[in-house]
DNA sequence: GGATCGCCTTGAATGACATTCAACAGACAA
DNA sequence: TTGTCTGTTGAATGTCATTCAAGGCGATCC
């Protein structure tokens, strides 16, 4: 068991890690936290990151991952039911995140390790749409065309903004039949 | 009129560097065309560029006036009437530049200039959509939101690759009423 | 209890980058 | 001829992600 104390040691480490590369990298952005300040927020020596992660993309994949689990948990017990609120509120919840979003499609061809994520992200939400889509009653041949359109829509209004009047609206027309 | 000479020597100068940022930016990549690999490719010393551009950024914004504007010739000359087809021709020919597209998006933040010139592109072709979007006899009081998915939906095209089949389907859908 | 091993940490490189600086060449004007 | 303005450049500067070599320290073995 003494090795699972090691690992745990190190889990708790690498978490510390994570924990300061969430809030920088979303509060002043991926590009712009370098790995000295992350270490210095994690209270390590720069090159310390380097025995935690492969590189800097994987130290973002690990935070997708950290704000992805946490997103999906919530979006689980909402109690709302109308499909356009739904897709109001991911568009809202994504939106505290935008700078992620934003790194993420910018690092695609960079990183294969970012590409894959993405992959799986979008996978997931548009399993997710697709499903929201039927219930709202749209004519299952429309579907798939649908839910690209949704999820396309919903990246732009990420990265353009707009009141939230103009983003119900939207929210609203992308579930009408 | 020597004055005059001098300033189209400049120009004529400041215009071979942007054909050659022109082709490494589209092929290479924004991020990865060095200042030095540009300098090269232009034929004079990195430092050189800073006497023509203030920066990278305004080089790329030089760029991308120069494409922008070869596009919308084309589109202009386009024999295509079908409101979807156009659509479709104005994907496939921005795919062409889609490395351009993504990095746009991502240097928004970073740069007041790009962020200028992403703000006046997007005005400009909602316009031409919104007029599109009329042709294809959309209801007036649902013109404006159809219009940003629109918008929306096609830089998601160009960002997540897709079979041209699938994308006519999606360019169609767009302009149904 | 002392030697050994492997995990962890680090100071100090390395090489790439955008950008700036100071010096210099050549054309034109006085 | 002297001086000024436009261009050009080699050589910095400072920042970045990443790597390397050296060592500390706790657990394990004798």
């Amino acid at each position: 068991m003494a090795q699972t104390k090691r690992d745990q040691d190190r889990a708790e480490k690498r978490d510390e890690i994570i924990a300061a590369a969430r809030t920088l990298f979303i509060e002043t952005g991926y590009e712009d936290t370098s790995i000295s300040r992350l270490a210095a927020a994690a209270g390590v020596a720069p090159n310390t990151i380097y025995w935690y992660f492969k590189d800097k993309d994987e130290v973002l994949v690990a935070v997708l991952d950290a704000e992805f689990s946490d997103g999906m948990a919530e979006y689980l017990q909402l109690p709302v039911t109308d499909a356009a609120e739904r897709l109001f509120w991911v568009v809202q919840r994504l939106e505290r995140v935008s700078r992620l979003v934003s790194t993420v499609h910018s690092r695609l061809e960079a990183s294969e390790a970012i590409n894959l994520w993405h992959e799986r992200f979008h996978t997931i939400s548009e399993g997710i749409l697709r499903v929201s889509l039927q219930h709202a009653g749209l004519s299952s041949d429309r579907i798939e065309t649908r839910t690209k359109i949704s999820v396309f829509t919903m990246e732009g209004l990420l990265a353009h903004p707009m009141s939230e009047a103009d983003k119900r609206i939207i929210c609203r027309e992308l579930v009408t039949a």
